[in-house]
DNA sequence: AATTAGTTTAACCAACCGGTTAACAAAGAT
DNA sequence: ATCTTTGTTAACCGGTTGGTTAAACTAATT
């Protein structure tokens, strides 16, 4: 039997070795850009054993890639689905992404230049996997509610939706380009993002408000 | 002598319709999950023509990828050096990148893909190839203008064009994920991006104009 | 001490991949 | 007509890559 979960103590360590150094490399150069032989050499373990932990490159890469997005969407169901109000969720969201994204700049990448490149079946299967598909749900019938009400205009929740994670994810997807034709270091871009955690929200809330002329 | 540019119609065609061929598999698989041999099959010739003419993978992927680039920055400085007002080129901006990227919505994930797969260097040799460097000179004199005159409220240039393109373009860089978890097919992605082009001016024109209390 | 089951490795392998070679066809140039 | 240049191909090459194998090494169990 090959039970790896309840194997002593060492090989528990050797198996997440690899699987954090699988996860660092992949992210960095994407599923075609990493090397089995890499990922053994960064666990500092042979190539062999890659195998004998996780079948194929095809299952490892899987592996990693259920985690990432794991990681990257449990916030957003976890706001989603919080009691707070819609103005306080937006805020969350903004700021809760924003830091994710600049604390871990390869996952947004990852996740989208992969998912760019795979077949829809495999997405679904992801999603599916990963248990973590996004549940729109009660925003948008707080959304709906609070536009009957007449507290803020109505709007598509989808469309906000997509507003929000554009304004908070895309600049560190487009990082490298910003940097370059901005001519920014490290430092001014984290600060730069820092920013965007009161402006964003801001321009999200302001944009649901009815216009008092 | 090797002047390719130069040669009888035939040859054009197959030099056209190899770069036509990388073109598209390239933006589709990005530089490392292409094949050589995939792109001389798609091009309907010999695996050596590929060598012949473009001498390496690399060569040849930097053409691809500058003509991509070249593609996607030409508007923006067109418009950014345009002799219209803010709101107006604000407008063209929104209405020209969701155009661009619905239509070709291989391009942006490609561009951003290979940016963040690139050491820094590659980025900016890239830029100068291209001679497309995003120029925003001309908008951030207009944009300081127009809040000395009390037209607008004061903004950072930099946060403004972040706003405007994640606004855009996120949403078809994100659309495999979007699509999946809203349920929603091509043509409903469509229409919405459609939609995109009226809600993205009048969210960020909105919050330009000084608040009336 | 022998057995057993899990862990780790060195060596190996077939397939693949980017790139080369050499021969050949086509078309001007002389 | 033949010689040179350019376009095109089949076959090949060396290195790499994902994956395998069989044996060695551990550490509990008997």
């Amino acid at each position: 039997m090959v039970k790896a979960e309840q194997s002593p103590e060492q090989s528990m360590a050797a198996e997440e070795r690899i699987l954090k150094a699988a996860t660092t490399i992949f992210r960095e150069k994407g599923r075609e850009g990493a090397r089995m032989q890499e990922i053994a050499d960064a666990a500092g373990i042979n190539k062999a054993l890659l195998h004998y932990y996780f079948r194929s490159k095809d299952l490892l890469f899987e592996r990693v890639f259920i985690e990432s997005a794991r990681l990257f969407f449990s916030r957003l169901n976890e706001i989603l689905q919080s009691e707070r109000d819609i103005f306080q969720k937006i805020t969350q969201l903004c700021d809760a992404y924003i830091s994710l994204s600049v604390e871990n700049p390869f996952i947004p990448v990852f996740i989208i230049g992969e998912m760019n490149h795979s077949q829809d079946i495999f997405i679904s299967k992801m999603f599916t996997a990963t248990q973590t598909r996004p549940d729109f749900s009660i925003f948008r019938e707080q959304l709906q509610a609070a536009a009957a009400e007449g507290m803020i205009r109505p709007v598509a929740p989808h469309h906000l939706i997509m507003n929000i994670l554009g304004l908070c994810i895309f600049p560190v997807i487009a990082k490298p380009m910003m940097q370059f034709n901005m001519g920014i270091g490290e430092k001014e871009f984290i600060a730069m993002m820092e920013e965007r955690k009161r402006l964003v929200p801001e321009l999200i809330i302001s944009s649901l408000k009815i216009e008092k002329k």
